[in-house]
DNA sequence: TAAATATTGTGAGATTCATCACAAACATTG
DNA sequence: CAATGTTTGTGATGAATCTCACAATATTTA
């Protein structure tokens, strides 16, 4: 797939031409990274826009004692670095490969240029942190409100959105995150993530196989955590 | 003050000249709420972009049993509406006045309209969500990692950032919201919140007289609670 | 100013969960 | 296929903090 191709399923992107794509294609330049590699540096000024064109990476923060959260997951055509090249703050998250990943990487000077360019970019930019935001917010309701078992339960609805596949009402999320992962974006304990998962599946909730799990009736269990 | 005046006040609006302040100024409709008005309610389609010209509202999600998260309280040229004008979703959140408000309303074809006109705006508008974004980050990671003490201790900094005076080194925050709000902020319960304030005072970090409250040595207090 | 209402303070018990400490299952590598 | 390392499962324990129940203050209203 060529990078203009790439550009085209990136929603910030979606609205342009194929001559605006090629362009700014031209200014993009690729990099690989290895699983567990760190891909940006809390605290390191934010210098570059990154578009995934393969692989996951997950955004976290870390704790001074090493606790982690993670705030997203991301896959391809996710993008990340947006945020402090906006507010010239630092970086507030690290970005690790979560498994092999392939970015395509803007400058800072031609990400802001893009902006000024097309200012259809600048929308879509706005529309996607909009989603963002929404989605912190609801973090933080259920962080604050919800009990383990539900913000288990609200973390496997992410993912099942985000990577799942249906199945006649049911969904099949496959190569769920470890279950340290789990609890890291469920702000929780390893430990429990694996008492809930059993919880569910005696619940008849979910079923799993290896690592990957199946959510009976996806609606119902979507309104039963909402 | 007149419109105009206000609107140079709101962060997003800064760049743009008097002329431009003043066509905008005249889109726009003045509306006064009352103490514990509901501004907007979740689930309602928004239409309306808002600026704040005096007063303070509070911004919330409610769990089905009432209890009540506080996301954010704005004050003075602060302004909300702007998710889901953005992304079309529904509402993410309620909106009531903390205090009498008066507030100044775009309708959702003006404000996209002023986007699409000035891209500086939809720039600076990129700027304010960004750091949004941080914010919530920041305070899901505290969600998730730090004790009910620590959560406060940033409680009480997000208040004395946004509405502190300084005198030497010390912050004092005049009026502080009541418990059961600081509770809803930090994701504690009332009685935590007044047994801590208890605490840190016992600890001579702070002082209370009344609603007031100082903060010795701010540098330090924020640096012990980072 | 008294009465009524709202807010804050505080003890005690119940509860949820994190943590520790292993054991079991699974995967990876020589 | 050992054997070594990773990930998951599970009991026991303790700590944090929520909840309930009032008492004590403040604040507002009559």
């Amino acid at each position: 797939m060529s990078k203009t191709d790439h550009l085209r399923n990136v929603p910030i992107f979606t609205d342009l031409s194929d001559s605006d794509l090629n362009r700014i294609a031209s200014k993009m330049v690729s990099r690989d990274y290895e699983k567990g590699q760190m891909i940006l540096l809390e605290e390191s000024t934010g210098e570059t826009f990154f578009i995934i064109t393969s692989g996951t990476v997950k955004v976290t923060r870390l704790s001074d004692d090493g606790r982690e959260v993670i705030l997203a997951l991301l896959g391809e055509s996710d993008f990340f670095g947006e945020m402090s090249l906006l507010d010239g703050e630092g970086r507030s998250a690290n970005i690790v490969a979560n498994e092999d990943a392939e970015v395509m990487t803007l400058s800072r000077r031609d990400f802001l240029e893009c902006l000024e360019t097309y200012p259809k970019i600048a929308i879509s930019l706005l529309e996607e942190l909009a989603v963002r935001l929404r989605k912190s917010d609801q973090q933080i309701e259920s962080l604050s409100l919800s009990d383990s078992e539900q913000r288990i339960g609200i973390t496997l609805i992410r993912l099942a959105e985000e990577r799942g596949t249906i199945k006649r009402g049911d969904v099949m999320v496959q190569n769920l995150p470890y279950q340290q992962d789990i609890a890291n974006m469920a702000g929780t304990s390893r430990e429990t993530v694996s008492r809930t998962l059993k919880l569910l599946e005696d619940k008849k909730l979910v079923k799993r196989i290896g690592s990957d799990i199946t959510i009976f009736n996806f609606n119902d269990f979507r309104q039963s955590f909402s």
